[in-house]
DNA sequence: CATAAATTTGACTCTTGAGTCAAATTTATT
DNA sequence: AATAAATTTGACTCAAGAGTCAAATTTATG
């Protein structure tokens, strides 16, 4: 029982956590530095490793990519699966955007935008990850107009508007400045409802 | 005097003219494809010409991403420039921020974020021309906040916010989609003044 | 048309970084 | 310790794309 149960799982268990860290190291690198500017090499020796040894949790480069950007994806679902289905629109979409700003500056996770690196499969996979997840902000905002307390006005343009904030974040955001990641999301959070509030 | 004053200008004007073509057609190929996906190659197919043809106008790759970043923020130095020095911040800051979404939708020049792939001097140096722009925002909306127009609060964290939307219209906006530039600007424009406004 | 300058090209070189693989090393099991 | 599986590595291969250059071609001018 032993051998036969608990032990390879956790082998499986050792291994799919390394292989996770090996995603989330390069999703740091890429951000930091673009995807192609970080070489495998330089993630792996950040990981005090070979950049062979990567190539035993990872198929290859594009993959890592792409799971970088389904583990952002896999993150906002969570939080939008999350919230309750009762209340005013607004302030669904409220608590949604302050745990998508929390989430993005403190979890390490980070929208990546390079998404022309990917090949044709993985490029439409992210794109309609994307857009599914789009989709159901823009129901929240249409919602949050029937209910009154969002403004008219182009559902889809009110939520690229406040969305550009969130990928524009990467670009500035430093964990270790003097902004944490609390503020920065009731703050934007804020701005947001303000800018679309009827 | 007609060779002596009038002909080599004229040189020197087709030399830059195609100069500029060139960035520019290589700015639309960054855009649409990442500067490491869009090839020297391909840049130069796009213009009916050779790679060995571009070379005879540029000195490197980096070099044109350098002043594809450099474009961008000339476009908007000179609309910053062209606004009347009176009136209310709030009032001010709309006026420009529907120049800069016009801009970025009609003139072909975008908002680049590749800047990783800038060797240091010259990634230095983008930086620091856009953080001039946003230095001068940010003091817009300073003002704005002493004369009222323009609601408390970390004046930078407003500016990021709604700078982002601009960064992030690459990522969406298609010139040949149903939305054009004029009213994704005024959208927009209201939309970011609702958010700060007091 | 002859000439010179400007422009363009084909055919290279060279570097970088992705990806591979057989062998070495480590870890767990009996 | 012996063995087997899992993990890691050094030393490769290979392709793609940046950048070069001498020669060909085009354009303008006397």
């Amino acid at each position: 029982m032993e051998t036969i149960l608990k032990e390879p799982f956790d082998r499986e268990k050792q291994f799919t956590a390394k292989r996770r860290a090996v995603i989330y190291a390069a999703g740091q690198a890429f951000r930091r530095r673009g995807y192609h500017n970080a070489s495998m090499t330089e993630i792996a020796a950040n990981l005090g490793l070979t950049k062979a040894a990567l190539y035993y949790y990872v198929r290859n480069k594009e993959e890592v990519l792409y799971e970088c950007h389904l583990m952002a994806y896999d993150a906002m679902d969570e939080i939008l699966a999350s919230k309750p289905k009762l209340g005013l629109a607004m302030d669904k979409l409220e608590g949604l955007y302050i745990d998508f700003v929390k989430m993005l500056t403190s979890s390490g996770v980070s929208l990546l935008t390079d998404v022309n690196s990917l090949g044709d499969e993985n490029k439409t996979d992210v794109l309609a990850r994307r857009a599914k997840i789009e989709r159901k902000i823009i129901r929240l905002v249409r919602e949050g107009q029937k209910d009154g307390s969002i403004r008219e006005g182009d559902a889809r343009l009110h939520v690229f508007f406040f969305m550009g904030a969130l990928n524009w974040l990467n670009a500035w955001y430093d964990a270790s400045g003097r902004l944490n990641g609390e503020d920065i999301a009731t703050h934007f959070a804020q701005q947001m409802r303000e800018g679309i509030r009827s």
